[in-house]
DNA sequence: TGTACATCAGTGAACGCGCGTTCACTGATGTAC
DNA sequence: TGTACATCAGTGAACGCGCGTTCACTGATGTAC
């Protein structure tokens, strides 16, 4: 948490500044996990008052909006950056959804609040497309590794939904149901895209 | 809701019985989307004051696992039931799944309840084994299959966990992202088990 | 260069609300005599 | 059969708390003259 008090306010001008500060600090109170968030909450965690807020947000709602959008932002970065430099398509298969189950288990409650059910029509048309930028990275994956004589998919969309449901599902298993070891470790989660990427090449033990 | 103020006491020896009523009334709201669980809730909900509760429960994250507890027993029998009377072990195993996913569906709140992240010991106590019996139906079904010819399947219980991990990916997916349509209905469900549980037969139409 | 003023980036007090929890209590009903 | 009493299944008032939200305000800083 922030050292209370040590804040100094933004210079004239740069007001703005507090906007960013207020989701930074609401990332830092999920990642310590806070069990109700609450603006109050937000607002002692960024050095502020609460009214304060009302100069950014005019909701607890909208900073999760905002939220999401930036730590669903970091996580397709993430995934981009593993996928530099590995050449081999199915390799960067791996390393795409190895990326994506490795966030969920950093993060948790970040994951969980990606992937939540939506409540609200606002948060319906905040949030409505998280996950096709990370579901267009499976369907790219697999349509190189098919091209590339590595997979038989007919289908690399219907398959790269497929993987996903998986991975995500493997994801929130490991984080919930921790002690289902054999969840765990990566010869599990290889052999699943393997079959549902319809990958022909036996998994490698590691690149 | 239950309309306020019907209820009556229970007979004297019968006191128990509100122990029951209150994980029912709890029940009610989840179903009901309820944005914050609280004592005071539950017990309007359940038409009795809020210090009644003290006299079955401790606090409300006990009710929370009776009602975690309820939900899995509930859920466990309908897999069962739905498993009676289909002798085709693939049929079967699509049966258990398929009730698995229209739980989901029917009550996503329930369900996020039973597979939320574990916050404390006496959750993980009460709930850790939560998950097992499903994981236990799918290990029987997929060993059904290849005793019976129908699986190539040389390790029923890391299949089975791939299986699991994808239709509960899949139906959280369902839950969260509905315009991901082609997530929905069942030939992505269908293909999935039959290449996680390496079921050799093609998948039917319809049974 | 000096000064009056406007603007900016917040603060602090106050409100009503629902909450968890305590405590003494009530009123119906079964039971001993 | 009648009555005093114990027990049971809750109730109702009260407390302190953190919350969201409002409102008037403050004090630093840039700018016009």
């Amino acid at each position: 948490m922030a050292s209370v008090r040590t804040r100094k306010r933004n210079a004239r001008g740069q007001g703005d500044r507090l906007r960013s500060e207020i989701v930074e600090a609401t990332i830092r109170l999920i990642d310590a996990r806070i069990e109700r968030l609450s603006l109050r909450a937000i607002a002692r965690e960024a050095g502020i008052t609460g009214p304060s807020i009302y100069d950014h947000f005019p909701d607890i709602e909208s900073i999760r909006n905002e939220v999401i959008r930036s730590c669903y932002e970091d996580l397709i970065a993430r995934i981009h950056q593993a996928q530099q430099g590995v050449a081999d398509p199915v390799g960067r298969l791996e390393a795409t959804c190895m990326t994506y189950t490795s966030y969920g288990a950093d993060f948790p409650d970040r994951y969980a609040l990606l992937f939540r059910v939506e409540r609200d029509q606002d948060e319906k048309l905040a949030v409505g497309e998280t996950g096709a930028a990370a579901l267009q990275t499976l369907v790219d994956g697999i349509a190189s590794c098919r091209d590339a004589g590595l997979s038989t998919s007919t289908d690399p969309y219907d398959d790269a939904l497929a993987v996903w449901s998986a991975i995500h599902g493997l994801t929130t298993l490991r984080s919930s149901r921790p002690h289902f070891t054999r969840l765990h470790g990566d010869e599990l989660l290889r052999s699943v895209i393997h079959r549902l990427a319809c990958i022909t090449s036996p998994p490698q033990p590691d690149a």
